[in-house]
DNA sequence: CCCGATCTGGTACCGAGGTACTGGTCAGTC
DNA sequence: GACTGACCAGTACCTCGGTACCAGATCGGG
């Protein structure tokens, strides 16, 4: 059994949608909310919601915002924004926000219906008309990974050092995250160094950054 | 009509993709080709061909390394990459290549044929279970909010260096590149540093790249 | 014309970054 | 037990990065 919230300001649009899932047996509208606050709050008293449908331009709190405080709440569930605003730039917000799914309000029941059941199945879900956008960003920024990391053999240790390279940390600042002394931490800089083949820690930091070490 | 391309080493791929699709009245199977080299002649022999179906895995030419090579070609047809393959690192080697679509060939007939049609239609697709793959991806590349440079009023020649530093060259080579003395680097960065709140040249590269100074 | 911003350069100084060693503990392996 | 690799820590040393402060040259605008 899905467990579904339906986020929404409008009441139109909540019954709307909780007609058609209410239509599956597998699906179960669990909470409605009319604003991100309220939806927040219904999260925190059932933990047990699956799957959120969730619109952007609410009052009190936005859906994008909701969904990125969402982050912090245990077992929060999956988020599916569905708006009428087919805008790129919403969508690489949402994804960015921690969106599994990007729905269009003009797509069809069934297709609603096949979205909540596959975020439901840990999967994600774009709509076709807005894939195209999404597909344009991954080209902008490169193919894959530009930088395997696994060729340079780093030690876990390592590894965590250069993360922290990468994430503008200095020797000391280091030190303090990994509880070393600043001598561990320039031995583990040196042989970072060396095994990536950097001539110093900017050089490092850049190659963390394009490994995808840092968030 | 929408004509369509399928490109697979194995006949039994390509008997089967083809029965589905001319099943359809309004899709037509214009060629099909055992090799990326002879899907790249026949696009150049057919240039109204609209849609075209991928395999990665076959002999003498890969099918992203044609992918990309389509580029080069008017008129190419957009490119659906269908794969049994479902690790990450295909679906962004492939949308970086230029793929408007990837799909799994466990998937329905009937998804088969959507796909065809959306992406004829100019909008994109992904099979649901590397869609995530792709969410993370983007997510891990930052929200479309990078950084707008202008906030920290930046002079050219300043912007310059950051750009410089960003690329991981140190003083003397940011002296050398823009005809400068160490000297005048040092000023420059010293106010680099204190106008972008950066407290050592390692943040303003992190800072240079997330604006994307460096490509 | 003067004023301000920008670009350029210099000197002096200091701390952080980085290297080169040495040496210790611990876990797993032969 | 001996050996290896990862991890941790220290000392000594030097370079580079960065700051502070100053100053000449240029240029556009009030």
């Amino acid at each position: 059994m899905i467990r579904v919230a339906i986020v929404d300001d409008q009441q139109l649009v909540r019954d709307g949608f909780g007609l058609i899932l209410r239509s599956q047996p597998d699906i179960h509208v669990a909470a409605e909310a009319a604003d991100g606050r309220q939806f927040l709050d219904a999260v925190r008293r059932d933990p047990r919601i699956d799957v959120a449908l969730v619109d952007i331009r609410m009052p009190v709190l936005d859906g994008l915002q909701a969904t990125r405080e969402l982050a912090a709440i245990p077992h929060a569930p999956a988020v599916i924004v569905v708006t009428t605003f087919d805008d790129d730039a919403y969508v690489l917000d949402a994804i960015a926000s921690g969106a599994r799914g990007f729905l269009l309000k003009r797509c069809s029941a069934a297709d609603l219906i096949a979205a909540v059941r596959t975020v439901a199945a840990g999967e994600a879900i774009l709509s076709a008309e807005v894939t195209g956008a999404v597909l344009d960003r991954v080209r902008a920024t490169g193919p894959a990974t530009r930088v395997d990391l696994a060729v340079y053999q780093l030690t876990p240790r390592e590894a965590d050092v250069l993360a922290l390279i990468g994430a503008g940390l200095n020797n000391n600042e280091i030190a303090e995250r990994l509880f070393l002394s600043m001598s561990t931490v320039k031995t583990h800089v040196t042989n970072v160094l060396a095994k990536t083949g950097s001539r110093d820690r900017v050089g490092a930091a850049i190659l963390a950054i394009q490994a995808g070490l840092t968030p």
